[in-house]
DNA sequence: CTAAACCTTGCATAGTCTGCAAATTTTGCA
DNA sequence: TGCAAAATTTGCAGACTATGCAAGGTTTAG
């Protein structure tokens, strides 16, 4: 997981480009600011801009906290209840989000006013489903189940982002506290069919 | 719900464009299928593609069926169970949709590879999302439960279309039915700690 | 210290999308 | 039927996005 300096120094460099282009795009919208703009902004050619991100709207997007090794693990392998395993794993995912609280503000405005800004990130958020439901399947025989957990859990992290932006005086991880109970009480409208039939 | 005879002729137009569009983007993918492609398909000028959708990806998306009144009034005012009304409301959407499977086929492939044609289809699904929240609301008290099944119901309908077009030998109505028989299981996983909670 | 690998940049170019105003078509009504 | 008002289509100009290419500069490893 060591960076040469070569690495580290362009991880630095997209950091950058992504702050500026926020910074810009939270005056009038994305749409108004130009790639000129954002480059020059960053100290670099509009060329070099293209080096770094495919298009602006991905470099407002920027590189979300992907999960980590010991996520995954704590997930497939895992002998406690699925359930608390699930919010676990949440937990640690909105901790950390919660380094880049900034961040995740100005994003949200993007994701708000721009379609193809909300696309990339939906592509993101389909390898990440994709990626927990492969971990779920190694604890579940029903590989449709694995994948609603997957959305629900994804799910769980968007709404938990979009209360916390609403309710200005909740921590993220206290959002995510009360999207959860939601969660779970959704759940048991859910799960309650099953039972009565089973019963019928 | 009376068209005029304008508006018939315009909602007409743009489903021609629609199908140009994704007929053209089976060919090398949307991003290689210029306007003036498009626009010369379909008998009208570069200029007038952009009255009927403001981009090509929009274009090649349309306009899925909406929610229907009486499917609303059903959810909203519904007696039973409300998972079983659920399960209605999707049963409904998907017939719906089985009446445009070339196109959903061919949609589905757009988005495989287009990030802003995923944002605008996920746009539509933040809106649908919303209303079914609103609608739940009015049997729920805990409004992060209406959100996490609002997420579930239009979470279902992607995942059925998936499944379908992965399983050539499913209908969408069986497609649906295997996901939901996930989603309930699924739910059963999620609705345990609650109870295990409430035991202790 | 140097060759290879890698980055940045300018330039040319195809394509997207909007505003505007002229031309054309449709509509409602006398 | 015929005509004025309303709506639609179209061409054109122009700002902006994004890519390929090749020249020039910088970093890296041995």
């Amino acid at each position: 997981m060591t960076l040469s300096l070569r690495e580290k120094r362009r991880q630095e460099t997209g950091f950058q480009i992504q702050k500026e282009t926020l910074k810009l795009a939270m005056e009038n919208g994305l749409d108004s600011v130009t790639t000129d703009e954002i480059a020059a902004k960053s100290g670099i050619s509009t060329r070099t801009f293209f080096n770094y991100y495919p298009n602006k709207e991905a470099a407002a997007i920027g590189h979300p906290p992907a999960f980590t090794d010991s996520q995954m693990a704590a997930l497939r392998d895992g002998t406690g209840p699925l359930a608390t395993d699930l919010k676990q794993f949440l937990d640690s995912q909105i901790a950390a989000l919660s380094e880049r609280e900034d961040i995740i503000r100005m994003v949200g405005h993007v994701l708000r006013s721009n379609d193809k800004a909300r696309g990339i990130l939906e592509g993101i958020l389909v390898a990440e489903r994709r990626l927990l439901k492969d971990a779920l399947l190694a604890r579940l025989d029903n590989r449709q189940s694995a994948v609603s957990l997957a959305a629900n859990v994804t799910d769980a992290i968007r709404a938990t982002i979009f209360l916390w932006q609403k309710e200005k005086d909740l921590t993220l991880a206290a959002a995510l506290d009360v999207v959860w109970d939601g969660v779970t009480n959704a759940a048991e409208i859910l799960a309650s069919t099953h039972k009565n039939e089973a019963r019928s």
